[in-house]
DNA sequence: CATGAATGAGAATTCATTCAT
DNA sequence: AATGAATGAATTCTCATTCAT
């Protein structure tokens, strides 16, 4: 069974992901709350009626576009996770393939960051926790799962893995924020191995 | 000499205070960029005008009331930190402080978070960056320099100091965002502890 | 010397013929002011730019259903009129006309209470009267033309003609909207009969 | 108990009364759905936003426009009814009634005549029904228990006076429709007693 | 000082109309 | 001829900010 791909689904294929790579570099401009609906059609060089023949309204603009961005970085994390090595080098694998990711599609770290902090009233909050966070939530338990695994094998010590995991990411995504604001950053695998280093062994000196 | 306040300064103080304080419930309720003007004055029982009064425009409330905060936040670590003692008990001292911070003030988070990603046209995140990241950075650099004076001191291994330190802060910073959106947190020793105990020596499981 | 027409003609007046009656369906679901070509052609089976082929514009859609419905309407109670009855009959004809045509195009009817007040920017207004009141004043001239021949033959009394020809129309108007929103409207007869007698006899009770 | 009203209900009472008098000169002149926010601000004389002040929203703009001044004819007509006369002057004097208010309020005629026809959305629409619908359909409940009365009392002949009602009521609309229109309508006593006359005797000539 | 009514710039969304295929 | 994706003008509604009282 080819995947056969009707010329008029190509083209609406390329008009969802222009649209969607105009709103994720608008977002990484000025925020995504600050981002208009005038700017990501300027950015995406489209009417501003041509977005809501794709997208619904705003909210599902932005949540499908992170979604989506989600999707391709939970794929490249998974395949990271999938290979059976010891937990040091699939952490390893992991921090490498974030890194990579983000530094590829600098313009989604922005979104990445602000979708765990859902705006506005009540219901826009709720829509966008079930939407959004599910997705992170998602990346987080399996993340979770893995050290739990680890630590069953006594791999690692014993410890609440939720916690452990919820530092571990949101460390690392610190570095790579730092990482994209700076002019030159270190390569990637330096401050891969710092942090795998100091997430393996701690930063206490040894004798 | 006793700090002399006259009645003016005294209800001035107070108005600044409860809007500040109301500002932050907002936020906390909605989000940095859907908090209203309106929303704010109502929950500080004040009139929309007053705001305006003690706050050149949102912005600044939003910054004023970030920075106020924030600077108890930092006198607090700052506290902590001033003793001497060895960096792991200077670890442990600062992650109580800030766990302690937050449970007291649990609607400064969310404000907290946001303004670390300015929002906006260049010129308000060239502003919010000049006036709210300077206290984030500061902070930062301020455990960026205990790390350092460490490492000269071979209490812990050298390596890229402000690399730990945005890992150590902002991997803690999830922890606590965990702690408050759940019902029943374990106690902040605990936390705490795993914490120290995993930057200290990691996860590696030894012999 | 038989009418013949080309089969592009068949086809056109078939199209012609649908997207009317979807015209006639959709604004009595909504409205006349919110119906949408979106809607209108859906509910006709053909692709928005089709009927841009047949109709210059939405306005003249709208008109056009009307005026052809219209025709339809006057036709028949032409007939009714043309024969040559004592003024009770003819109106009792013309009203069983009115009755049944509405019954037989339901839909018909919103249209055809809205255009008596054209909406809109002055130029689309005297448009509309140009085109749908003429219609519906020619109506209301030929009914008043028959009240004045009436009087002049000594069937009714003299009055205004206008004015009892207004008044009938539209107080019939309203029993035919009230039957179309009832779900078991009494039978025609009953309220034809009921109304020509209101009409000829008022209701004054005699002894 | 004096009935006081503090400066600010004064002023509030006045705006409220200026925006739904624009509303309704804007609404006679473009009709009830194409009246834009925008134009009735401008005609009142206040900016879009203030609007928003005193009303959710347009709809509810329109409704509560539409209620009050049906309010106003209500108490009008009821005025007239109270009275106790006899059928054909009771007749008499609601039409009076009528006609002067819609002479006095000529802008309301078109809004009280698009309201009985509910445009747009199921949703709207059945709002729009229970809001305005409600006060139409009161005054004619009213006018039919007039009828039923009369019936009863032998004043008037029987027959469905729900109908009766209908057929007056429209009737009549039509006719103060047609004097707004025309530039010298003749006296509204005469108009009226055209109606009364036609009402109670029929247009039959008798011998 | 404090108030809150008024303002109007700006955002999201809709929809008649066009035009390349 | 028929299509329906694309357009952008027009519309509703929000909200930071001002200012007369």
């Amino acid at each position: 069974m080819l995947p056969f791909k009707s010329k008029e689904e190509v083209v609406q294929e390329y008009r969802i992901k222009s649209i969607q790579e105009a709103t994720m570099r608008v977002i990484a401009r000025k925020g995504t709350a600050s981002a208009t609906m005038q700017e990501i059609a300027e950015e995406a060089g489209v009417a501003k009626g041509t977005i809501y023949l794709y997208f619904r309204d705003r909210d599902e603009l932005v949540e499908k576009t992170f979604e989506s961005a989600m999707l391709q970085l939970m794929e490249i994390i998974g395949a990271a996770l999938e290979r059976d090595l010891p937990i040091e080098e699939k952490l390893r694998a992991v921090l490498m393939a974030k890194f990579e990711f983000f530094s590829k599609n600098r313009e989604f770290l922005r979104l990445y960051l602000s979708l765990r902090m859902p705006e506005g009233p009540p219901e826009r909050q709720r829509r966008q926790t079930t939407n959004c966070q599910s997705q992170y939530r998602g990346a987080l338990d399996r993340f979770t799962r893995i050290l739990s695994e680890a630590m069953e094998r006594d791999e690692i010590r014993t410890a609440d893995p939720r916690r452990l995991a919820l530092f571990i990411v949101e460390g690392s995504n610190a570095v790579v924020l730092e990482r994209l604001n700076s002019d030159a950053p270190p390569a990637e695998e330096a401050d891969v191995a710092l942090l795998v280093s100091m997430v393996m062994d701690g930063i206490r000196k040894r004798s």
